[in-house]
RNA sequence: CGGAGUGUAGCGCAGUCUGGUAGCGCACCUGGUUUGGGACCAGGGGGUCGAAGGUUCGAGUCCUUUCACUCCGACCA
């Protein structure tokens, strides 16, 4: 392709909410254009990027035995009414009506028009395993899109849906995908981890994240440095841990506590490890159908609640905070808050690490009062869980090593669904005996144009994007430094189309621009490799360079062609 | 949704307090010089100042309403 023919419109400056290094370079290198909140064109560069990263995505999947198929991106409510996410999807379901005032929603996820679809036309175990997948537009109407492609309403996904007619013919395929998926982010050349994740609103068992590791990434994962664990913070573990400073002595008895509200102020005041005091976390929770409740979650006051645990711990929909004047209104003092004597419409929730402690400092549940000396005794109907946040330094569950926190951005998630679909939209198949079975399914997705803001992420310095070798819009870039010198021009022409008829894909800047001008567009753009046509024709060398520096050398113009063909 | 802020040319901004011909840089068009690191000179085009209403002889500027967007917190590929 020449440069004078393709809309390339790169800036200098970028918009001024852009923060992120892949949002402020796919913008400045005329890869993206906004067009409003959450929402992007797709320019001539980015498109092509797109095609390839979706390129490597499809390859990977149909080698390992799935099949594309394309769903309709208009879906009728009534299929979301079946399973029920009609109303609990939340507001990121975009909904409407047609003419006739039928109601219909954007797919935000696929799973009920996917197991509609399987519904029709499969009805025996002869016809299983079967992995269905699409790479289609989504939109959830985020409540904050921001970073460009990286939380947009409109968004690029692979999601794929296998049906099985066993848990065990599920899990095959649940690991064939996290290989598979791998493959895929190693083509890409990201340096990611796959880690133990939490379910969330899509539900299902296991479930893993792939995360690419990056500093600018939205989720805290937790990685340990001696083995090859991860898990998303929302779903770490840790050995118990066991406090080394002693605890402190004491007859179980009312204390006055005049004014020590938090665990710092209570940890000085009684001089002991914030390990050995009981933390009270109060919080409403929300279920289906407007119901709502208080629920105080007790851990060691060395811990840190960890919502989504907390949440899942109760089976809730969602966690909110709650104010210290409705806590007075239901009997609590916020800061004095305890076990002990509590009114009893709220739900209590104990850390498994509070199991047999003992020695514990606790809220009295009164004002200015605390009771030292504790020995918990917990209810047999009490609910247990592990509601805790794994801290740094913490110990790895497998191998005891160190754990340390990371950031990453998330860029697939795999799912053991179970039949949690199949069952309430009764998709079910006929097994050996004649029986009638719902599928066992699985559910695997990729943010795909989230995949590009993550490259870049990864790939990028102060001068703008460095793609690799799978994602790259070209695989070379001809740069003419002087437009006006005929024997450049003719070099550099001859060199393009010698690429070309040898299959590589090749970018020719023949614009009539300055060398340096022309030069800040390839290094923003990011293409992996440059020859540049300059002045050293006249002696018969070119000069060939990489994108991250690591290549600069003059090279003669006969051996130029294979120069360039061995390392592409 | 809670808190903070911003809407002026394609992009980045000034002008608003104190009402009086709508500006600057980049980008764009024409001509010329320049050509190994975002060049220079000369000329030029482009705006219903987010929208609606009001005050006023006169509103980008003051008042009211409204919409959009951004940033900080809770959701997700």
């Amino acid at each position: 392709m020449k440069f004078s023919n393709l809309l390339i419109p790169t800036l200098k400056e970028a918009p001024s909410d852009a923060t992120l290094p892949s949002h402020i370079y796919l913008i400045r290198g005329g890869f993206i254009q906004g067009v409003g909140s959450g929402l992007y064109n797709f320019l001539p560069l980015g498109k092509m990027v797109l095609d390839r990263v979706r390129n490597v995505v499809k390859e990977e999947l149909d080698a390992s035995g799935a099949q594309e198929v394309s769903l309709g991106f208009v879906t009728p409510a009534s299929l979301w009414v079946e399973s029920g996410r009609f109303e609990k999807y939340g507001k990121e379901l975009l909904r409407f009506k047609d003419r006739k005032d039928n109601d219909f929603v954007l797919g935000p996820t696929h799973e009920e028009m996917m197991v509609n679809l399987v519904k029709q036309s499969v009805k025996s175990y002869k016809q299983l395993p079967l992995n269905l997948y699409q790479i289609n537009l989504k939109f959830r109407d985020e409540i904050r899109p921001r970073f460009g492609l990286m939380r947009g309403r409109e968004f690029l996904m692979k999601d794929g849906y296998s049906f099985h007619s066993s848990e065990e013919d599920m899990k095959r395929e649940f690991s064939l995908m996290e290989e598979t998926y791998k493959k895929i982010f190693t083509r890409l050349g990201l340096d990611f981890r796959v880690v133990d994740a939490d379910s969330g609103a899509i539900g299902g068992t296991g479930s893993k994240e792939f995360m690419v590791l990056a500093d600018s990434g939205e989720d805290t994962i937790v990685v340990c440095k001696s083995c090859d664990y991860g898990a998303n913070i929302e779903a770490a573990k840790s050995m118990p841990y066991i406090c080394e400073e002693e605890a402190p002595e004491a007859n179980f008895a009312k204390f006055n506590t005049p004014n020590v509200k938090t665990i710092d102020e209570l940890s000085n005041f009684f001089k002991v490890n914030p390990y050995y005091l009981i933390k009270a976390v109060a919080k409403k929770a929300l279920y289906d159908g407007e119901r709502e409740e208080i629920v105080l979650f007790f851990l060691r006051g060395s811990d840190e609640l960890q919502e989504t645990k907390a949440l899942n711990s109760i089976n809730a929909n969602d966690l909110i905070d709650i104010s210290s004047d409705e806590l007075e209104e239901i009997g609590l003092v916020a800061g004095f808050m305890g076990p002990l004597g509590l009114p009893n419409n709220i739900k209590i929730v104990f850390d498994n690490s509070l199991i047999g402690g003992t020695h514990l400092i606790c809220g009295a549940n009164e004002k200015d009062y605390h009771f030292v000396g504790l020995d918990l005794e917990l209810d047999k109907d009490a609910i247990v869980d592990d509601i805790v946040s794994v801290k740094e330094g913490d110990k790895c569950i497998h191998c005891g090593g160190n754990l340390v926190y990371t950031k990453g951005i998330e860029v697939g998630h795999i799912f053991q669904l179970g039949t949690r679909y199949s069952q309430p939209l009764k998709a079910e198949f006929l097994d050996e005996n004649g029986k009638t079975k719902p599928f066992v399914m699985g559910t695997y997705g990729i943010g795909v144009s989230r995949l590009l803001a993550a490259i870049i992420e990864q790939h990028h310095d102060e001068k703008g994007c460095i793609w690799t070798k799978e994602s790259s819009p070209f695989d070379v870039c001809v740069i003419v430094s002087n437009a006006k010198d005929e024997k450049q021009n003719e070099i550099a022409l001859k060199i393009y189309h010698e690429l070309k008829a040898k299959n590589i894909n090749s970018l020719f800047d023949d614009r009539n621009e300055r060398f340096g001008f022309k030069m800040k567009d390839y290094e923003l753009i990011g293409v992996p490799y440059a020859v540049i046509v300059g002045k050293k024709v006249e002696e018969g060398v070119v000069e060939i360079v990489s994108r991250d520096g690591n290549i600069a050398k003059e090279i003669n113009i006969s051996n130029i062609i294979e120069a360039v063909a061995e390392i592409v």
